[in-house]
DNA sequence: GCAACAGTTTTTGTATGACAATTGAAAAAA
DNA sequence: TTTTTTCAATTGTCATACAAAAACTGTTGC
């Protein structure tokens, strides 16, 4: 039944999509297996089988469950799950060890930001070029951890638009979770320590310069900083 | 109205959200603008507001369409979507230039699989490292076309799944799609010519030596063969 | 004139009950 | 034993009704 109440105000099926799903990621409902059926779900949530079919549907969309007519709904393998999704990479984030689950994102973030950073350099516009700046400006004058993080995942989604490639958008919500952890973990540091705003503006530097090796380098410097920060 | 009858035999609500989705996709509803409202769109498909509904549920699970009573159903920009979803990427494909998806598709694999090589031979597990084997095999034996593609998917997906890091599978989507364009383009030639057969060993080899660094250079050089084939 | 407030109305959200379609499993027939 | 038929469980679709949210509208009070 878990916490069900929690994260109140949201619509029924929003809340039983995810009260399902935080259950499937962290293994109750384990890939290959079947759910209860939609009257049991119904009778169990206390609601119409209406909203569950649609909380259902909601699983099915992001690739957790797939459902036919007689056997119910199963859960699919996992190479099937869209992680990369907000609510799933939430779910997952409450299943998984914190510390594993970080070092998941440094990970990618590794394999995919020096790139951006790459391609951001050679094709950004002008007007991309201006939300980076925006952002890095926004980045020195945060006053509050909030505000920092805010700017930091806006300079972030900034440099993966300015890379022109949709395709890579998706990783935006990685960033976000990574430094949202991040900033969990720092809290009594300085919003924004000297030596991360510096980073950042080497980044900015090379993308306003057009030179894709420095920005695809000073991104990794400023991967290895985070880690550095992770790991104390 | 669009190929409503095409790919039949599914659901009905799976029908009503691709042909939303790809009208969304298309353009046809931009982003920060209001959708037909639930009974509207029963109408037009004439059928029930409960599949129209259900339809909705899925493009609002994958994050391309929003809701809110009084208001209707409004398009969220293009950040909010999920491009990495199968669906998404499908009426994506359907949607744009041949030419600018595949471009686009290469650059992102350029940016990810040398690095999921990389990480692949650092951390595959021998069953990996098998699997891996399996797809090689079974590239060289491939007779159709059909064969080598699904060899040659399944040798890209084995190799990110060796990389155990969940967060890269939604990848594999990319691949998929960028191989399937690839053979489309190259019917008339050898299902698997020598030469790629040749470099995926090289990345098969460099895994089962533990060689992070050959192994990203080896797909750095089959992604060259790939842009090359495609640039004729 | 203008701002706060309450009522109106539109749209989505939820509930209920019924029947159709699908398909695995059991029962019957060969 | 094998094939065919029937049955039953589950999802799929439909129709209708009412609840809840929230933009819009008009009214009131100043």
């Amino acid at each position: 039944m878990a916490k069900l109440e929690s994260k109140t105000k949201s619509n029924l099926h929003v809340k039983f999509a995810r009260n399902i799903g935080e259950r499937i990621l962290l293994g109750e409902f384990a890939p290959g297996s079947l759910l209860p059926n939609e009257a049991q779900w119904g009778k169990s949530f206390g609601a119409s089988r209406t909203v569950v079919r649609e909380a259902l549907k909601t699983l099915m969309a992001k690739g957790l469950i797939e459902s036919r007519p007689k056997i119910g709904s199963r859960v699919l393998p996992r190479t099937m799950w869209n992680i990369l999704d907000r609510d799933v990479l939430e779910w997952h984030h409450a299943a998984v060890d914190r510390h594993a689950f970080i070092k998941s994102t440094q990970e990618a973030r590794r394999l995919v930001e020096p790139g951006v950073a790459l391609l951001a350099a050679q094709k950004r516009t002008p007007a991309q070029l201006a939300r980076l700046q925006n952002a890095f400006t926004a980045m020195k004058k945060a006053k509050t951890t909030a505000e920092a993080v805010e700017a930091d995942v806006e300079f972030h989604e900034a440099l993966m638009a300015a890379a022109n490639n949709e395709l890579l958008l998706p990783f935006g919500i990685i960033i976000e979770k990574a430094l949202g952890n991040l900033f969990d973990f720092t809290t009594n540091l300085n919003p924004s320590p000297k030596t991360a705003i510096k980073l950042h503006e080497r980044i900015l530097l090379a993308v306003a310069a057009s030179d894709g090796v420095a920005a695809s380098k000073a991104m990794q410097v400023l991967l290895d900083d985070t880690d550095n920060l992770l790991a104390k």
